[in-house]
DNA sequence: ATTATATATAGATTATCATCTATATATATA
DNA sequence: TATATATATAGATGATAATCTATATATAAT
């Protein structure tokens, strides 16, 4: 569980894949106008746009030679609603499972 | 902006660390009772607390041998607000910057 | 059919990081 | 003061990942 949400946070801390799911957020868009935002390479994009889209953080559909990309926001929130809950004293807290002052208090 | 974001969720992109503040999120707890719960060595928690720490997702205090640490709930939900902000069509986006159809549409 | 455009894949490289062992420091107790 | 407990630091290592160049593939247009 923390190991699956932590996969997701992996897939969101580049900068430029949170840009490009930004600039998303608005429109589809291909990748071609996604790449000319950007300083790296072609192919560094298409890296970017498969690991998004294996996470299912992105939806991909052809039309012609371009790919476009949508954002998948219910995925997204998902990820915010889980990593919220972290915080949030109650429910999925594993402190009860926790014997504490072993070391002594 | 999209550095500092990536930067915090590489911070909480670990299972390990998640799991710390999921079991901070009840109780203050001393190092000890942290590693008790967790099968690296000391050094290896020692190190994710400084991190923790230094990004400010925890707050410590010393108590005579021990280090007390709580869940700063603040921080980490200024991090989760910034994170669904990127899947909200609205303000922080920069479609307006990007010139669409350059490949041509 | 050939050429141009858009995207994907392969393989290499470099940097980052989670973890370890060994050791140091600091406090409390006997 | 000597010892035990709690934590921190130093340095090394192995794995992962972001990026690159080179190349392949697939579609559209001439």
């Amino acid at each position: 569980m923390y190991q699956q949400l932590s996969d997701y946070l992996k897939i969101l801390a580049d900068p430029s894949r949170l840009e490009i799911l930004d600039l998303l957020s608005c429109d589809e868009l291909c990748a071609c106008d996604l790449l000319a935002h950007f300083h790296f390479s072609q192919p560094t994009l298409s890296h970017h746009m498969k690991v998004l889209a294996r996470y299912q953080l992105v939806q991909s559909r052809k039309n012609g030679t371009k790919t476009m990309y949508r954002l998948n926001k219910e995925r997204l929130e998902e990820i915010t609603s889980q990593l919220s809950s972290i915080g949030a004293a109650t429910s999925p807290c594993v402190c009860d499972q926790l014997e504490k002052g072993t070391c002594e208090t």
